[in-house]
RNA sequence: GUCCACGUAGUUCAGAUGGAUAGAACGUCACCCUCCUAAGGUGAAUGUCGGAGGUUCGAAUCCUCUCGUGGACACCA
């Protein structure tokens, strides 16, 4: 991947195999001991026992040819057999300027479709901590797959069908009776305007949903309804549009906020008109079956270890619930995109149901045989109490109350004088929280704390926008246009070497983090590159530098350090502000 | 009950394919702005990697057992 690294590489496997030491892959790493060098080779213990040496001597034999190497100023022996490694300045500057061209190399675009799938907000609830999640890293994933060369297409995938739609309609009939929408002899034209707000829409899904579980007959009611609306009753649809895109005003404003969007805004609705077709075909082919009511997929294979519940594409009550309309969904999908992958950002209690989703997609042939389809499942967030997470009055935690706590954190660290004040406010926070969640990616719960998530210092956002700035604030004082042709120089200056060692792992740093899709490694590498710089920054002065030539290679720098975190904060979805 | 995931400084988290003295950040303490953005830099202290065995030159990482936490287990999403 990085040639450099690949020379050495090479040079190591040559010197082996001319000692008739066989051995396959050589791959040095970074030295965790920076102090005795910059690259390690581990394999010499593997193999000194197999070919009847002494680890050191072994390791003493190759760090003497490798000595020999024109990239290489030094390698030594240390410990039981380890070789350690420094580089020439010289190689190192030529990496740094082959660089660029490896990462374009990486993006050479790809004849392969990626359909993903995040976001997944509910109609008639406010989208709460845990949407920030999917958000965030699907937005991130997706940046990553396009920046390296994939054709990728996104959908939000609104949670506008099922039950809970006739919950909010039964709501809405409950506190207004009278409205037209209810009437079923009604023939004329309905209003245009919802009835509703989407903070009246807030407070009404949450009573219906309680009044359901104490009321056998509410409950009825809801299913009912669901069912009509479901089936086209003419004014539970018109009733239905106005609130759906009601509700979505406020969940467009947090997605803006998040530099999140779409290619795609549909929802389970969307693919109402294939379930009647799916579901008759799906039983005349035999893939489904009837069973207690319901119209169900078996889809539990020989090498279950526990049996796996059938998949229900139909309630018994006839209505269609969310494995039926993601089922469908695929169907849509696949007729209009026919992607080799699809990927759901979904939180992992949830790895059960995709797991038969796509087992029955399969079964039924929707998606060819060997289209990937993978739940990235996230852990969801947890309070101290390691339960998930709930404000103080027991309630989740909406988005929008997070956004505005950290929103006040930035302000009061702002100086009021700034131009756009508003506006870069809204960056630095956008950035402070996209950051908090993308740089503990794993797919584990994690302890959910406001301080934290509302930290201004250390391993955060504004670090790595404050960095940025920075660099970007010497580049504009230095009034130069043709930075990009200054050359680095040979300069025996440790911090400024750390940093062109840090620059020459950018495209490892996105291979890697696409390989396992996980946005923290971006993250970690932002940071220790800003860490580099902003020690390099403290202890060399690049403006008032008297020698021409180290004060060209410093202002390069600076812009190299400039472009990637620009470019990398750009895959996490975060916007540089022009001063902070 | 069954299956899955997880357990790492006071706290929140990194540690893919086994490597040297287990890393950051926050918090604590001590330094650094007449000078390019101090939302910054340097240094110090802090750990039986949940526990017990095993595999090997070498284990936070692999295997077995055990304790603890969370989640899932057909008509909610």
């Amino acid at each position: 991947m990085i040639e450099l690294m690949e020379c050495v590489e090479k040079e190591i496997k040559q010197i082996l195999l001319n000692l008739k030491i066989n051995v396959d892959d050589v791959k040095i790493v970074e030295c965790n001991r920076p102090e005795l060098g910059q690259y390690q080779y581990n394999g010499i213990m593997a193999l000194a026992g197999k070919n009847g040496y002494k680890p050191q001597d072994l390791a003493s034999i190759v760090c003497k040819k490798l000595q020999e190497c024109d990239i290489i100023k030094e390698a030594s022996v240390a410990g039981v057999g380890f070789i350690n490694i420094t580089l020439k300045i010289s190689a190192i500057i030529q990496q740094v300027e082959r660089t660029q061209n490896e990462i374009d190399k990486l993006s050479a675009p790809k004849n392969h479709k990626i359909f993903i799938d995040y976001g997944g907000p509910n109609v008639a609830k406010t989208l709460h901590v845990g949407h920030l999640r999917s958000a965030d890293i699907g937005e991130g994933l997706k940046r990553l797959a396009r920046k390296l060369g994939y054709n990728v297409i996104s959908d939000v995938h609104f949670g506008d069908w099922g039950r809970q739609m006739g919950m909010v309609i039964a709501g809405i009939e409950e506190l207004m009776p009278e409205l037209q929408f209810f009437d079923p002899n009604f023939e004329g034209e309905y209003p245009t305007e919802s009835p509703v707000s989407s903070e009246d829409l807030e407070k009404i899904y949450p009573q219906a949903n309680i009044k359901a579980k104490e009321d056998e007959q509410f409950l009825d009611k809801c299913r009912k309804i669901t069912y009509e609306l479901q089936n086209g009753r003419r004014g539970y649809v018109a009733l239905w549009k106005l609130f759906v895109a009601e509700s979505m005003r406020p969940v467009m404003k947090t997605y803006d906020f998040l530099n999140v969007s779409f290619d795609l805004y549909e929802g389970e609705s969307t693919c109402n008109d294939l379930i009647a077709p799916m579901v008759q075909n799906l039983l005349n082919n035999g893939v489904a079956h009837q069973s207690q009511g319901a119209v169900v997929i078996d889809v539990g294979e020989p090498q279950d270890k526990v049996e796996m519940p059938p998949f229900i594409v139909l309630k018994s009550d006839g209505a269609a619930m969310y494995s039926t309309t993601d089922m469908a969904t695929i169907l849509s999908r696949q007729n209009r995109f026919a992607p080799n992958e699809y990927w759901y950002v979904a939180d992992n209690r949830q790895s059960l149901h995709f797991m038969q989703l796509f087992r029955a997609v399969k079964k039924a042939n929707f998606v060819e045989p060997n289209t990937t389809m993978i739940h990235f499942a996230f852990g969801t967030m947890n309070g101290k109490d390691g339960k998930p997470f709930k404000t103080r009055d027991g309630g989740v935690m909406g988005a929008l109350t997070l956004i505005d706590n950290v929103k006040s954190a930035i302000k009061n660290k702002m100086s009021d004088s700034t131009e756009n004040s508003a506006e870069i406010c809204d960056i630095i926070s956008s950035a402070t929280l996209k950051f908090a969640d993308l740089s503990n990616n794993r797919e584990t719960d994690f302890i959910f704390d406001v301080d934290k998530f509302c930290a201004l210092e250390g391993k955060t956002g504004p670090y790595i926008l404050y960095t940025t700035v920075r660099a970007n604030s010497v580049l504009n004082k230095a009034d130069v246009d043709d930075v990009d042709k200054y050359a680095l120089i040979d300069i025996d200056n440790s911090s400024y070497i750390d940093v062109l060692l840090n620059i020459i792992k950018a495209p490892i740093v996105l291979q890697k983090a696409f390989e396992q899709k996980a946005l923290n490694i971006i993250c970690d590498y932002l940071f220790v590159l800003s860490n580099s710089f902003n020690n390099f920054y403290s202890q060399n002065k690049i403006l008032s530098e008297l020698d021409v030539g180290k004060k060209k290679a410093y202002l390069k720098l600076c812009k190299l350090v400039s472009k990637i975190n620009t470019e990398f904060l750009d895959i996490l979805a975060i916007k540089v502000p022009d001063k902070m």
